[in-house]
DNA sequence: TGATGTTATGTTATAGAATAACATTTGTTA
DNA sequence: TAACAAATGTTATTCTATAACATAACATCA
């Protein structure tokens, strides 16, 4: 996989922009977004691709924090209760919500060559996936849509070279 | 979890059907449905909840025969290839696919308290996923649309209950 | 202020999921 | 039968996640 992470750089805007609101969201609701958490949250951000918890474990530790995976995934739990990340289920990685405040699934693309993801938030399918479920008495808890395939980047990428 | 798993019993109706469907699927194919991978869709069958991977090799241990994770994780890599089972990445499970012959992602609802799975196949999801990608320019390769919460039959249990 | 309870983090160990790499066996075909 | 390919056996390792318990930080109230 054509690797987009890039950890070296300081915080971009998203990942500034993205920390502030999760400071206000957590005051707002008194949910303490200690200096663990923030940190987790903006080597999440920092990187163009979700990231593994070991590999933000590895991040935490070329900070000069002592950890252990306890650490990164506690962090995690709370980053994911508190609806500031995603987890995707199909790569056990963790991404920055772009949406955070309304608690949601999410539905993602993931591209298998650069491992870039998008959010969507398209009602519709909600809706359908709601319109099943009611229909059959099933009662939601969390919806998990992840679409693997590749993005519009790398398929003009590969008919370039092919 | 109330599991729900059940594999003393012989195989049932359900998993004599999907193993003939299988052989038929196969032997058309020309893919080489053997002793391992025919008992390992079995047991999948033989399970009211899908399996672990894990949970499979401990039958096939208990049958007799020798193995490691490998075995089954090659029979399990064989059985998906041939759209035989499907795999649930939000729970690492496996489980036996109702529709095979034609291979597709499908769509799951996963009880939280059971632990069983329904899968859907409702072309409007598919087709409403597909107009999202479509016009996004992304190519997809899987989908994955797992839900959890609880089925009816639990529902109505913790009800009765509270 | 200090006692108490709660929340967060540190720490060690282990469980669970998946694959790499190489050896051996089985099946197929020439 | 020889030679090749496919399938399975085997050992070791990597990656993901959590259990269990210890310590530290924070909050609340007498």
């Amino acid at each position: 996989m054509r690797q987009a992470a890039d950890l070296s750089c300081s915080p971009s805007v998203d990942a500034q922009q993205a920390l502030a609101r999760a400071e206000a969201l957590c005051q707002q609701r008194g949910a303490r977004l200690t200096d663990l958490r923030r940190r987790v949250l903006e080597i999440i951000w920092s990187s163009a691709t979700p990231l593994g918890a070991y590999t933000i474990l590895d991040v935490l530790r070329d900070d000069g924090r002592q950890g252990a995976p306890p650490t990164v995934y506690r962090a995690l739990d709370f980053l994911l209760a508190q609806g500031l990340i995603h987890r995707l289920a199909s790569l056990n990685v963790f991404t920055g919500c772009r949406r955070p405040g309304s608690h949601h699934s999410g539905q993602f693309l993931i591209c298998r060559d650069c491992g870039r993801v998008s959010e969507l938030s398209n009602p519709a399918i909600d809706e359908l996936l709601r319109t099943e479920t009611d229909a059959r008495g099933f009662e939601v808890l969390a919806q998990i849509v992840e679409i693997l395939g590749r993005c519009p980047d790398c398929l003009e990428e590969s008919t370039r070279h092919d």
